[in-house]
DNA sequence: AAAATGTGATGGACGATGTCAATCAGTTTT
DNA sequence: AAAACTGATTGACATCGTCCATCACATTTT
């Protein structure tokens, strides 16, 4: 046992008195554990739409509007699933009328997607949302917020990038 | 559509050139789907371990060894869980003979958690392992790791005592 | 002290998730 | 033309998060 690291509190009573130890210094515990409660917040607001629950419904949304003629497995890569999650997602949002699949002129195995007209209507409605959802953030400065953001995104495109032909 | 907002490349081939919109500035985003990465890199590095999938085992594990007699739903809010899945976690644990559970003497209703010798054990290897963890964010640097660290502490601290009492 | 209310922990049920292996259609290589 | 590869899909399976109900024990009210 190190110094600092010794059990202090035997039994602690209150959630704020809890020493969290080794993942006190860990990012990784704080994005898994502020991951349950930022979906919390994201699905609450986005309440009854048809893309609540889940991250991929959203990034593919979004994607293809800005994207139209995407590929699945971009979407797929963007949203760090896998093609098989991301099939039963847009399998999903085709059954909601959001996408519309084209099987690809040059190559007959890719796929084309497109946003239904009601589908570009709930992209910007939920555009608008996720815009909001800063909101959740709002004890932070937008200095610090736009700081993580880039330090994360770094992260993300890395991680995007590494997985690349692979999978 | 608004400055910066046009639909820039119809087509995309490569993850790469993807524009993720209004996510690019979203840090809700980023931790969700970070999330995804830096728990299939916890998986690994777990490998087998009877703690592998989940945040909640480990949380668990540590919280219990470094506050023994610990009671089971401050450790689901430290974990951003609700009780009834934190119980099924401390369920699997007992049942691995990771811990102890006794009654409290004052409170007859509230548990105490206490590691057994193996748990303790466990905790010391998975405590090794998570330090490791850093390695994901190899690409960052000691100081920006750490400023990261200390603005979403900050916010998971915020969340965790927000959510007392309600629940 | 009996009744009502509150609280901690569990258990059941349900839908959604992530993962892996298998399949299938279409393409490129040889 | 056969073999190897690639993009998308499907099935199966274990896990997850959530909601609701229940049980045991405590505290408060009357």
């Amino acid at each position: 046992m190190t110094a600092g690291e010794s059990r202090s509190n035997t039994a602690v009573t209150r959630v704020e008195d809890v020493d969290l130890g080794v993942l006190d210094e860990t990012l990784s515990f704080f994005i898994r554990a502020l991951n349950l409660e930022v979906t919390r917040d994201l699905d609450a607001r986005l309440g009854g739409m048809e893309v609540a629950r889940g991250t991929g419904k959203v990034t593919a949304l979004f994607l293809i509007d800005r994207h139209p003629g995407i590929r699945p497995s971009i979407v797929a890569a963007a949203a760090m699933k896998d093609r098989s999650a991301m099939a039963r997602i847009l399998d999903d949002m085709d059954k909601h009328g959001l996408i519309r699949r084209e099987t690809g002129h040059e190559d007959g195995r890719v796929q084309a997607l497109y946003l239904t007209e009601k589908g570009e209507k709930l992209s910007s409605e939920v555009e608008a949302i996720v815009r909001q959802s800063r909101d959740f953030f709002h004890d932070i400065s937008d200095e610090e917020y736009a700081q993580v953001v880039d330090l994360l995104r770094g992260i993300y495109w890395r991680v995007v990038k590494s997985k690349q032909g692979r999978e």
